[in-house]
DNA sequence: GCAAAAGTGTTGGGCATACACCCATGA
DNA sequence: TCATGGGTGTATGCCCAACACTTTTGC
C-alpha cells in the first residue's frame, strides 16, 4: 500500500461444508454424506465449491440440497478453516481434483450448520446418511475437527438463544421430546417434574388443547413454540 | 460432479477485518484507522488483503500490527462475508482498486475480533485511532454490521467463557476496574458490595498482597487473573 | 477536616432441587 | 389388569438483591 513491491495476493476457491443436526428416538444425529471412493474413510460432511458470484448462504443451500436432498433454511455460519494443512492426506487430494478437475491451490472452507426436526428431510436415494454422533469414526479432511466445532457452536448458541432447541421439534411437541432435547445438547437429565415446573415459565411455550392419540398410556398434551412471545420475553441473565 | 457441465467456481481474493476493544476510564472503545482519502466516511476497521499462502490467523496478525503498530495474541475470527453487496458505494470501489492495483472480482472477508488491556498497544504514528464504541458513526464498506456481530460476539462469548473479560485488565487489577469491565460488556450496574461477594467466589480472581500507591484515597487491593484456577474450578452453568 | 473511593454484613424473598404417587390409555 | 409413559405438590436450602456506614488516604 505504500508503493513498496507486493506480496502476490491469495486466490482461493472457497468451499462450504455443512453440520447438520436432528434428534429422534433420544439420539442425536449428524448429516454425513459417503464419498464415491472405496478408499479407507469414506465418510465427509456435506460440503462442495462454491460458484463464481454465488453467494455463500446460496451456496451452501444448494450444496446441502444437490447432496443430501435437504431443503434446510437457517443454515448458519460458525466459522472458516483455511486450506494450509487441511488437505494432507493423498487420498484427499486424490479425491479433491478428481472431482474438480482442476488444480487446487488452495481453498477456503466456511461451515455452517443447521438443525432439522426430522430425519425425513433428506432424500433416500441421495448419498446422504445420518449418523449418531457418539458413533461418528474418522473422518475425511479436517472433518471431524469441524463437527466438534460445530457441536460446541450448537451448545454455546443454546446458552445464550434457546430458541435453537425449537428447531430440533416438530410444530406441535410433547414435553418429554422437549426434555429429550434439552438433555442431549445439555448433556444432562433433567428433573420430569421440575421440568415441568420450567416449562410453564416459559412464555414462548404455549400448550395447546389437542392431546396425543392412539398412545398405550394416558395422552400428553401438545405444546408449540411462540415466536413473538420469545421475542418479547426472553432476556438471557447469566448470574454473576 | 456427475459429469455435466459445471458453473465456473469463485474465485476470491481474501481479506480480514479485525475488531479491536479496549476499556480505559470506564469507555469501551474500538480500535479504527483512518482511511488516505478525504471523503465523507473516512474511518474504517483495521484490515486488508490476505497474501498468497499465508495463513489467515497470521495475516490478521500482519495487518493489524501495519496499520496500527498493535501486536495482539489472541485474534480469534468469528465469521466471514462474502464480497456481493459489500462494496456498492463508488468511493470504496474506487479506493480498493486504486489501493489494490487491480480488477477486483469478489473478495471473501474473515473478520476477527480481539481484547487488548490499554490503549497504548497502538503506535501513535500510525493510522490507529481508538474511536468510543458509543460516537462511531458511519464507516466504510460493511464496517457497521461487521462492528455490530463483533461486539454480539464479544458479548456471547463472555457469557459463557468469562475468562475473556480480564483480557481487558492489566496483569494486576482493582477490583472496581473488574467491574467497569463487567458493566460495560453486560451494560449493567453491578451493586458494591455484591460484586465484592461474587469475586470472592471465583477462585480464578486471586488477592495479591499489593495495595494501590499515592492515591488520593484507601489503597485498594490488587488481584490477578489464575488461568489454571480457571480451568480448574469454571463451569458455565446456564439454569434451564 | 474534607473529599473520594474502598471495603464490609444482614435480611427477606424467590428460585432451584429433591423426591413419590396417581392417571389415562391400549393391548 | 398390566405395562407404559403423563402429569402433579411440597418442603428445604441456597443464592440473589437490596441496602448505609466506616475506613483510609492525599490534599
Amino acid at each position: 500500500m505504500q508503493g513498496t513491491p507486493q506480496p502476490a495476493l491469495a486466490i482461493n476457491h472457497i468451499s462450504v461444508d455443512c453440520v447438520v443436526f436432528c434428534i429422534e428416538n433420544d439420539e442425536l444425529y449428524v448429516l454425513l454424506v459417503k464419498r464415491d471412493t472405496n478408499e479407507l474413510h469414506d465418510m465427509k460432511l456435506p460440503g462442495g465449491m462454491v460458484y463464481k458470484e454465488e453467494i455463500l448462504d446460496v451456496a451452501a443451500q444448494r450444496i446441502l440440497k444437490d447432496l443430501t436432498g435437504a431443503s434446510v433454511d437457517s443454515l448458519r455460519q460458525f466459522r472458516s478453516y483455511s486450506a494450509k494443512g487441511r488437505t494432507n492426506d493423498p487420498r484427499d487430494t486424490h479425491w479433491l481434483s478428481h472431482t474438480l478437475n482442476t488444480d487446487i491451490d488452495s481453498i477456503l472452507t466456511v461451515a455452517y450448520f443447521s438443525v432439522v426436526n426430522t430425519k425425513r428431510t433428506i432424500n433416500k436415494e441421495s448419498s446422504g446418511i445420518w449418523v449418531p454422533l457418539k458413533s461418528i469414526g474418522e473422518l475425511a479432511f479436517d472433518h471431524n475437527r469441524i463437527l466438534q466445532d460445530g457441536f460446541n457452536h450448537l451448545q454455546r448458541i443454546a446458552t445464550v438463544e434457546p430458541s435453537i432447541l425449537f428447531e430440533f421439534l416438530p410444530r406441535k411437541f410433547v414435553i418429554s421430546q422437549l426434555r429429550a432435547v434439552y438433555s442431549l445438547i445439555y448433556d444432562k437429565e433433567f428433573d420430569v417434574r421440575n421440568f415441568h415446573k420450567q416449562v410453564n415459565q416459559m412464555a414462548w411455550v404455549k400448550p395447546l388443547e389437542e392431546r396425543q392419540k392412539n398412545v398405550s398410556h394416558r395422552a400428553a398434551r401438545y405444546y408449540k413454540f411462540d415466536k413473538v412471545a420469545y421475542k418479547r420475553f426472553f432476556k438471557f441473565v447469566a448470574n454473576w
